[in-house]
DNA sequence: ATAATAACTTAGATGAATCTAACAAATATA
DNA sequence: TATATTTGTTAGATTCATCTAAGTTATTAT
C-alpha cells in the first residue's frame, strides 16, 4: 500500500495528465503547493516503485501501474462524492473537501457498501467518470460549451475546474447537470454567451463560465 | 489541531483511564503497540501542549484539556459506528476498524450530518456513551453480568473489550443490546452461568463472556 | 547569439514519529 | 535485605516528507 502522501502525488499526476497531457515537475509542484525539490525527490521515489517514469528534464509520466493506483484513489474520491450527495444530502459544492480525506481510507468494505447503496454509478456529481474496480476509466468526449455555436442545443454533462465558488455560482443560476441549454448569442469580443434554459430565456454566461461547462450536443 | 498520531495517544489514554483508572507508560505502550521510549517522548510533547500531566515515574494523567480533546475524537468514533450500523447496514462487529480511520477526519459538517441522520444518539452500537459536542461524557453505571446473582433479571446494556471475535460469538448466540436475561445458575468453580433469554431457556456463558457484558438490573 | 529568466536538480537541514541500546529507578522475589 | 526483574528514561539512529540555498540546464527575449 502507498502512503497518504504518495496517493496524493499519484492522483494529482493523473488529473494533470488528463487536463493538459504532459505534466512538468513545476506544474505538479504548483498544484500540490509543495516546493519543487520535494516534488523532485518524491518523483525519484515513485520511479523506484515503478509508479512514475522519471528522467531528468523530461515531462513526468505515470506508468501503467501508477495510472491504475491513481485511478483507484480517484475511484474512492468520486464514489464518496456521489454518496455524500445522494445519501447524505450534501450539495455538489460541499463534497470535494470531505472526499479529499475519505479517499485515503483503507477499507474495501466501506467503499463497496457505498457503491452498492448508490447503485454503482459511473459518473460523480460533477459529471466526471468513476474508474471501475480495476482502475479502468472512460475516456470522455464532451465538448466545452464555449466551443459551441449559436443555435446549438446541448445538455450540460459535466463541470471542470469546479471550485466551491464556481459551483455556488452555478447553483444561483440553477445550472445543474442534465439541463438543456440553447445558445442564442455569442459575443465576439469577450466570448460571452447568451443562453436559454428552464424558464430563463436570456441568461448571460462569461467565457470563464462557458469554458468550464462540458456539454453533449443534442 | 492535533496530528493523527497525537489523537491516537489521547484517545487511548482516555480509554485506558476509563478502564483501569491509572495509566502507566507501559500499558499505553502495549495498547498502542508502540515502544516505550517513543511513548515517553510523546508524553513529554503532549505535556508541553498541556494535554497530559507528566512526571517521571508517575502515572500518566490527561489534563482537562486533554480529556476534552480525547472525548471529541471518541465522539467522532462512536457517531461513526452508529452511522455505519444504522444507515449503512454494517454489523456491530464490522464497524470498529472503519471508525478507527474516520474518527481522524477534519470535517465538522460531515459529523454534524451523520449525527443528524441518526437522530443525535447518546450511545454507540456497543452501548458506550457518545460524548457531546463540548466533550462531556456520561459516567455510566452499569454492572457486569458476572457480578449478578442467581434469580436476577437484567437487560443487556453494553459490551466491553469487544473484539470482532467476541461480537461474532454474541451474534451466534443472538445476544444483542436490550435483551432481557434471567440468571438461572452460577457455577462456583469457574464462574460460568446458565441464563435464559429469548426462546433459549438454558444457555451457558463462561466467565470470560459474562464479565464483558454490562447490564442494567430490572 | 547572447543574456536574462524560468525550470529543474543537488545538497544539506529540519521536524515528526518511530526504533534500538544502554542505563536508572522501582518493584518483586528469594 | 539483597538481588533479580520489570518499568521507565536517556541518548542516538532512522525514515518520511518537507524546506532553503545554491548550482545547472533549458527556454525566452532582446
Amino acid at each position: 500500500m502507498h502512503s497518504y502522501t504518495e496517493e496524493n502525488y499519484l492522483k494529482t499526476l493523473f488529473n494533470l495528465a488528463n487536463e493538459k497531457g504532459e505534466v512538468s515537475p513545476n506544474e505538479l509542484s504548483k498544484r500540490l503547493a509543495i516546493k519543487m525539490p520535494t516534488v523532485n525527490s518524491m518523483m525519484k521515489k515513485l520511479a523506484e516503485k515503478k509508479l512514475v517514469h522519471y528522467e531528468s528534464y523530461k515531462p513526468l509520466r505515470l506508468t501503467e501501474k501508477g495510472k491504475r493506483e491513481a485511478a483507484l484513489v480517484i475511484r474512492k474520491h468520486r464514489l464518496t462524492e456521489m454518496f455524500l450527495v445522494q445519501k447524505m444530502g450534501f450539495g455538489w459544492e460541499q463534497v470535494h473537501e470531505i472526499a479529499e480525506q475519505i479517499e485515503h481510507l483503507h477499507s474495501p468494505y466501506f467503499f463497496e457498501k457505498m457503491d452498492e447503496m448508490i447503485g454503482y454509478p459511473t459518473i460523480d456529481p460533477h459529471g466526471s467518470p468513476i474508474p471501475d474496480k480495476t482502475g479502468k476509466i472512460d475516456g470522455v468526449h464532451y465538448e466545452k460549451l464555449s466551443d459551441c455555436k449559436i443555435g446549438d442545443t446541448v445538455k450540460l454533462a459535466a463541470v471542470i475546474h469546479s471550485t466551491d465558488e464556481f459551483l455556488k455560482f452555478l447553483n444561483s443560476r440553477e445550472l445543474h447537470l442534465g439541463l438543456k441549454i440553447k445558445i442564442k448569442v455569442v459575443e465576439k469580443f469577450d466570448g460571452s454567451m447568451v443562453v436559454a434554459y428552464n424558464k430563463n430565456n436570456a441568461e448571460s454566461l462569461s467565457h470563464m463560465v462557458s469554458e468550464r461547462l462540458l456539454v453533449e450536443k443534442l
